[in-house]
DNA sequence: CCAGTATCCTGCAGGC
DNA sequence: TGCCTGCAGGATACTG
């Protein structure tokens, strides 16, 4: 469920939240997640060291950890490494005080030297925490193969090119990570009624005009639902990604039978590539 | 290469 | 009330 603007959320408040304090220890249970969480290599990468900047590529995000020498200090010299998170549909990072009850399905927790916790906690592993070496981040396919990050300001030439010639559901390929990085199926839902187009219709079906125009509805709905969730988290210590999900108010998505905001039809409801998909009938072509 | 489906996992809603 | 079933979807393995 999160989806490129609440990992947008997550990054800012781990931005300020997070910069400069060291991680004191690293504890957890090694347990499934969509790659294996393999605690004795993150405490022994991860021990000593301090969080600089956080990055966000499509809907992962890459904390560039740097030696203890940055103490009080700006940060210098190269990263050795990063903290590679992915939340999946149900992970969260939580900052908390130490007394501060463990939650269920916690798979990860750092101390911090402020006496803070960050806990990992996903219910349903779908999500991943791993160590990344800097040789190692070219060479992972989960980051090296994204396509265009949405937000780029040559969406609007790039959308129509990655389309063109694919046949399947113009849905299907908003949710494809390696043509757009980031759109999940609440936004592809949302763009594509304000674009008008039918979420089954072929990409290759879909005039470049009118694949300008759904560049242009993404990048808005997008940067609506970062503002929004950037309103939550001056409100909130902790970071919580559910704090930013539904602070926008969502046009079709899960408002199957309701009426559209635009013409007063109800909205139906299919479904494409195994994924719920809302949309108008009467506006949506 | 591309399109479509199965898979992982738990919580929750709905039916009876 | 409790049990069962199905659904939620991000990424990827697999099939045709």
């Amino acid at each position: 469920m999160p989806e490129l603007p609440e990992v947008e959320t997550v990054r800012r408040a781990l931005e300020l939240h997070l910069g400069g304090r060291q991680v004191c220890a690293v504890g957890g249970r090694a347990v499934r997640l969509r790659r294996p969480l393999e605690l004795d290599h993150l405490a022994r990468q991860l021990e000593g060291l301090r969080f600089g900047s956080p990055r966000r590529r499509g809907k992962h995000l890459l904390i560039d950890m740097y030696s203890e020498e940055g103490r009080g200090e700006r940060l210098q010299g190269e990263p050795l490494g990063a903290l590679h998170i992915h939340l999946g549909m149900t992970g969260r990072l939580l900052l908390v005080e130490a007394q501060e009850p463990e939650p269920r399905h916690t798979h990860l927790t750092l101390v911090l030297d402020s006496g803070q916790l960050l806990r990992y906690v996903d219910a349903r592993r779908f999500g991943m925490v791993e160590w990344l070496a800097p040789e190692e981040e070219a060479g992972d396919p989960s980051l090296s193969a994204l396509g265009i990050e949405p937000l780029d300001p040559r969406l609007a030439q790039a959308l129509p090119s990655a389309v063109r010639r694919r046949t399947a559901p113009i849905k299907s390929l908003l949710l494809d990570q390696h043509l757009v990085a980031g759109v999940g199926n609440i936004y592809a839902n949302e763009a594509l009624w304000r674009s008008e187009i039918a979420p089954h219709r072929s990409g290759s079906r879909i005039s470049r005009q009118r694949l300008v125009v759904l560049a242009e509805r993404l990048q808005e709905v997008l940067r609506e639902a970062i503002a929004a969730g950037g309103t939550t988290l001056r409100d909130f210590a902790s970071l919580d990604a559910e704090a930013g999900y539904f602070a926008i108010d969502l046009s079709v998505y899960d408002r199957q039978g309701q009426p559209c905001e635009s013409c007063g039809s109800p909205i139906s409801r299919s479904t494409i590539g195994g994924r719920s998909t809302f949309w108008c009938r009467a506006c949506q072509r």
